[in-house]
DNA sequence: AAATTCTCCTGAAGGC
DNA sequence: TGCCTTCAGGAGAATT
């Protein structure tokens, strides 16, 4: 499931090959994903040059003349530069068309999205109440606490939710909190400054080595299947119910916050 | 207002 | 090539 560091390599990957092209041509084969995608996409957009790739949260933006296209990968979206006229795929639901080359996404669960925004992005809805960035100096500790003063909800749910902080998913918040020594389940108003800080750094830290082990995938990306390998081995607790517990032994256990699974050391998290 | 639950979707995994 | 049920999850929308 991309979470932000696929999404940062995705960003990475697609953007030398169609960086200063202009978009020729959208095939959409089926627009119904998360947000259906609009039936004059093409008319929005063809013709303009495109700029730059970047990425915010876990959306790819991407920077043409008159606005920019706001991608989503969703649970199981992937965007690959497709170099010959290789065909289509079942889910390979559209096409940006460039000189050369296109970006083909593939999404067997629709889950992701395609939209268009003129300038400024920032003012899309989507955009517009986003938090900070996790590995910027705007996630800090200060505005960390800040979002938590008074919160009866768990600091799990809380670092999961995009007004606070971006990019923070399901495996890194579980990761993260394991690495911090914090109960998923704590109200967030009630974990000390000095926990919150460590939680701040756990997040960068476990972020920024996933997108250094995604970033094995770049070199091979046009070619490669999609998915980094680098999850599995480095993984703490998430997957790992019932298994013992890396620090102390005692079995990880299981249980759900906010509809999502939820592993954690009763003994080391506290 | 804050917190929780619902919702979209399909493939994988598990039970029998 | 077994069939059916359950589960997984990003994140906005709906609900409590």
């Amino acid at each position: 499931m991309p979470e932000l560091p696929e999404v940062e390599t995705t960003c990475a990957g697609i953007a030398p090959h169609i960086t200063g092209q202009v978009l020729r041509q959208v095939v959409v084969r089926d627009g119904r994903l998360r947000w259906p995608i609009a039936d004059n996409i093409d008319e929005l957009v063809v013709g303009q040059t495109l700029h730059e790739v970047t990425r915010r949260g876990k959306y790819v933006l991407m920077h043409f003349d008159e606005g920019g296209l706001i991608g989503h990968l969703g649970m199981t979206g992937s965007m690959r530069i497709v170099t010959r006229a290789e065909p289509p795929a079942y889910h390979d639901h559209f096409d940006l068309c460039f000189d050369g080359c296109l970006v083909r996404y593939r999404d067997p669960r629709r889950f992701g999205s395609l939209l268009w925004q003129p300038y400024p992005l920032q003012q899309h809805p989507l955009l517009a109440s986003l938090g900070p960035e996790p590995l910027t100096d705007a996630f800090n500790v200060d505005v960390l606490q800040v979002a938590c003063r008074g919160k009866k909800q768990p600091i799990k749910t809380l670092i999961m939710d995009s007004k606070k902080v971006v990019g923070v998913g399901n495996i890194y918040a579980n990761e993260a909190l394991y690495m911090a020594g914090i109960n998923p389940n704590r109200q967030a108003g009630r974990v000390s400054k000095q926990r919150l800080s460590l939680l701040v750094c756990a997040i960068k830290q476990v972020l920024a080595e996933a997108i250094a082990q995604g970033g094995t995938t770049l070199r091979n990306f046009v070619d490669s299947d999609g998915n980094p390998g680098y999850f599995k081995q480095r993984l703490q607790v998430y997957g790992r119910t019932g298994e013992p517990c890396r620090g102390c032994g005692e079995p990880l256990k299981e249980v759900r916050l906010g509809q999502r699974s939820t592993v954690y050391c009763r003994h080391c998290q506290r």
